[in-house]
DNA sequence: TTTAGCACTCGCTTTATTAGAGTGCTAACA
DNA sequence: TGTTAGCACTCTAATAAAGCGAGTGCTAAA
């Protein structure tokens, strides 16, 4: 539909807006090594292609910038190849070099060096605890009233909740509790722990236990974990470099989307299939978010997916480049954590 | 030094601008209620003030706004009483009078409040662990390589580390080790740990333990609790609403403090004695923050300092209302805590 | 000592002016 | 028929000029 010196046309224009940020004329075009012909040309070309509703006027004398649909048929059809300069990759790489014990630290490290390295907004969703498998639960009584309950998974997360004991119960209950629970609920995956004890654990306790009753409701109002899974931000301040959030106004608006993380949480959690996704201004569907693009991949372990690491930026956003790196993080971040949950 | 009516004409003028963010001028003075002489008179006592440092023009025919040592002599002594109003007061004991088991939700919860109710930035520096005493050490092996290295103290803060065990070790051995570990070390305060292992394992590890130079020295590791105090930020973006940090790059300047949080940690630490203090501008001694005031408090147990709350904002704060919040939230805060702690 | 009055100073807002970048259209050219 | 040069026109952004208003300092009178 599109000729192919339109498409050119397009191309640059894009190109050269998310370099300068200003609006691209008829004049800057042709003087660009790739064109060949006139302004005047150009000048019809664009006609042209505002009437198909790729690229705008920001007023009725200006140049050119690019719509939301101009950005998406960019991004599927037009991106330039963008090879990253071994510095790049040097740096990603270096983190995934480093012995990382803990799966948090790891995930913090990463998005850190991608906001580093786009200037943009990192945000990952970390894998959800609900699918690991137990390890051990402890219960370390503080003092007469309150204890610690500790779970620990099979991936080194852990989990602690203070908890009220009943003032009657004897520290021997407390320690046969702890071991009918490990017993029976080592190796079940967090989110079928309630189910479990109320099937499996439920019964034993009613023959052992005095306060059966209560332990079981502490227990299940401990295990129930309300936290859905870990986010991490890093890089929320580079919005302040970027020209299109230099009204405070605009600023504020999308300062609240970012602290309320829910809406991020919905649009990542979205993301399901493997691959990178780009969210171009409204597609997000979020308000306040009109200006922004979101650039989501997924990382996992064996074809399994854990989780999700987005960058956030502009609409009028260094695409090419924040695939690519964004591709990099996330095939490393995979290859790491699987390196690292087949050691058991 | 001052006459009384200098000293009016100060306190009016200090309020009015923190009221209105405006230059006060000798006519929008002579309005309000307490003054009984005409703009002549006080444009001649504010030249005086001026002369004296207290007020100052920001161009040669604008009102005054106080200078950095005016708002400390308004802060010294010239301070309204302010009663917060019941709601406020009701506010903030209402996540005191929950029952709440967790330190660090507990401090959370207060510096959000406090940031709400004052519209400004509240920053909390969470009690030492160091002198957390030690409940138990725990070592969970996840797979041949690695355990999780569970520390929990009297006050129920737990921290973890993910450690690498060497190839050979027999898993009785890592039990044996808790065992011992827990024998000696229970009841001892965190920075002693490593002090403690040094004279008194040491030698027991010797006789019982393979590999128990590398055991020590991974358990050395992982006790240098490299993290001082936790730090509790509330309401950063509350500075988005300031007038004074309208502009971008200020905005930016100080956000480079905040989210650094070295600077702020140093400053917190420095308030030692009882009380609230007051810092204003430079006085904080940051480059960046010319243009803030810090209201700390200390709150305590039974007399003992624990740790420090803050809030910052610009110096244009309404520094009575935020003293009497910060007063009530550390008093109740306080309170809290000696509760807690009594437990034991 | 206080106050009324007045000349004067600036900052801020509005209005004009201009330069520059860009457009659309037309007519000529290959 | 597609391409280009040329031209009139539009609009922004930057700069200058003008007027308003809030405020000051000084003087002289009460």
């Amino acid at each position: 539909m599109l000729t192919d010196r339109q498409l050119l046309i397009l191309k640059v224009i894009v190109d050269e807006f998310i370099r300068s940020g200003h609006p691209v004329g008829s004049r800057t075009l042709s003087k660009k090594e790739d064109i060949t012909f006139s302004s005047a040309t150009i000048r019809n070309e664009m006609a042209d292609l505002e009437e198909l509703g790729f690229i705008e006027k920001t007023h009725i004398s200006s140049g050119r910038v690019p719509s939301q649909k101009g950005y998406r048929y960019y991004v599927d059809h037009l991106l330039p190849p963008v090879r990253l300069t071994s510095e790049d990759i040097q740096t990603i790489q270096s983190i995934f070099h480093e012995q990382i014990y803990e799966l948090e630290k790891l995930i913090q490290k990463s998005a850190q060096i991608l906001s580093d390295l786009t200037n943009y907004t990192t945000v990952v969703l970390g894998p959800s605890v609900k699918e690991h498998k137990l390890k051990t639960i402890q219960i370390i009584p503080l003092n007469a009233e309150t204890a610690v309950a500790i779970i620990v998974t099979d991936t080194g997360y852990v989990e602690k909740h203070v908890v009220t004991l009943p003032p009657s119960i004897a520290p021997s209950d407390v320690e046969k509790m702890v071991n009918i629970l490990n017993e029976r609920l080592t190796g079940v995956p967090l989110d079928e722990l309630t189910n479990k004890i109320q099937t499996e654990v439920a019964h034993i306790f009613r023959e052992h236990i005095e306060n059966y009753d209560y332990m079981l409701r502490m227990l299940a109002s401990s295990l129930d974990l309300n936290a859905p899974a870990q986010m991490f931000l890093s890089g929320k301040m580079n919005m302040l470099r970027q020209p299109e959030f230099s009204d405070i106004d605009k600023l504020r608006a999308l300062f609240n989307i970012i602290e309320q993380e829910k809406e991020f949480y919905r649009l990542l959690r979205k993301h399901n299939q493997q691959g990178i996704q780009v969210k171009i201004g409204t597609e997000n569907d979020v308000e306040g978010m009109e200006n922004c693009s979101l650039i989501t991949a997924t990382y996992s372990v064996g074809g399994e997916k854990l989780g999700t690491i987005a960058v956030l930026g502009p609409t009028r956003m260094e695409y090419s480049r924040v695939i690519s790196l964004l591709n990099l993080v996330a095939t490393d971040l995979s290859k790491a954590l699987t390196m690292w949950y087949q050691k058991d």
